[in-house]
DNA sequence: GAGGCTAATGTCAGCCGCTGACAGTTGACA
DNA sequence: TGTCAACTGTCAGCGGCTGACATTAGCCTC
């Protein structure tokens, strides 16, 4: 068994009838368990519908998916991967928070794009508060959030010179940094917009406020 | 059934033999637990483990603990709740940070006393080790962290006079808090010393460098 | 294009976490 | 002492997940 868990990057020479046919097997596995983890919700969905609605075995998902949540975040990882490519993208001279504010907001122009061979944009977005709503997936993604700001840290330090073991000061410009959108994207899920707009212009908002809300006296 | 889930608060007036029973049996399976996650692993320890060593049935278990997880937590909510107090006993002059550094700093000081009566203080620490290098758990903790820090910044607001729910600089400066001190938490879960001393000095240290990494350019 | 190789899938058995239902036991209190 | 309620044990069962083995089906060679 070979199975590619990750999506982009394989071989894709000359595809042949197998690999396209896992790839459509894997296709499909991943919209249903998202339609329907978007519709009768995470906890609600059994791994036996979705491998039933496909079609093929419980497990033959587990064979393309290392578990329930691995196909949540799925999707997850490729705007990941979108995001730190856009922060490699950034031109040497700006600070490490221009550049992380940058890199975000590019990302997010292009990410319909991007997202596109594998899932409509807008079932990522609903993907993505199922994620916010479910406890158990709110960790997880919390802690992957967490990795990511680890390989974040490293590049900004990369950027600036800096040793990452051993300078706390990229790691915590990040982790502050990514609080903050933390806090954003948590809103932005209890809210009524779901669109990427209402996330981008919450993010941007409270972004603004990192600085000033540092100084410390907020009474005068 | 009743049986009360956390620990202190409870009634206490005049025990009586079955309540005494029930916190023997609670104390029990936590300190089990929390020795056999330190010593085999979390994820290599069985409820039934548990139950057996303890002399009760699985489903007891899980009728004193909401799950396998609640056993690894139930210590913690009784650190967080300390350190909310030692917030909320700041007093008003001192600015956001000062007060939730000093909160930070008071409540670990008194931690011994205050978790003497449950479980010994090289056993919380051991646990917190394990939280940090078991992807399960750490996961959850964080999610815990994000609703502490959601607590907090209530705190703040109220300190400050400001609306939580319109204002976001009360959460965003509290994200940013929250980010540094689990940098330091990471790291020291990652390190060799495992006292309460190392985490303390580790935490004051990354503490030090917010203001200054946030002012942007650190070249100069 | 028949046959062999191997990757992909299906089937089955089983572990573990967790829950509802019901029955048995044991403190509490009149 | 007897009744009631609280606590516990037992049992059956679900859902996530895995290893082992048999079966199917693309691929490649002669």
């Amino acid at each position: 068994m070979t199975v590619e868990q990750h999506t982009g990057a394989g071989p894709a020479l000359r595809p042949g009838l197998r690999e396209k046919k896992k790839q459509r097997t894997r296709d499909a596995l991943l919209r249903v368990a998202l339609e329907l983890f978007t519709t009768k919700g995470y906890e609600e969905t059994t791994v036996d519908e979705i491998a039933d609605a496909v079609e093929v075995s419980q497990r033959t998902f587990f064979r393309y998916f290392a578990g329930k949540e691995a196909a949540v975040f799925a999707v997850q990882e490729t705007v990941e991967s979108h995001f730190s490519a856009a922060l490699r993208a950034r031109p040497a001279e700006e600070n490490p928070f221009t550049a992380m504010r940058r890199a975000v907001a590019v990302s997010w122009e292009t990410l319909e794009e991007t997202l596109q061979p594998v899932v409509p944009l807008e079932l990522y977005m609903r993907t993505y508060q199922v994620i916010e709503s479910t406890p158990a997936l709110l960790a997880v993604h919390l802690r992957r959030s967490a990795e990511l700001e680890e390989e974040t840290a490293r590049l900004i330090a990369e950027r600036e010179g800096l040793d990452a073991d051993s300078d706390p000061r990229p790691r915590v410009a990040v982790a502050a940094f990514t609080g903050v959108m933390r806090v954003a994207g948590g809103l932005w899920g209890r809210g009524e917009d779901t669109g990427v707009d209402a996330l981008r212009r919450l993010t941007e908002e409270h972004l603004d406020h990192l600085g000033p809300a540092l100084a410390g006296d907020w009474r005068v």
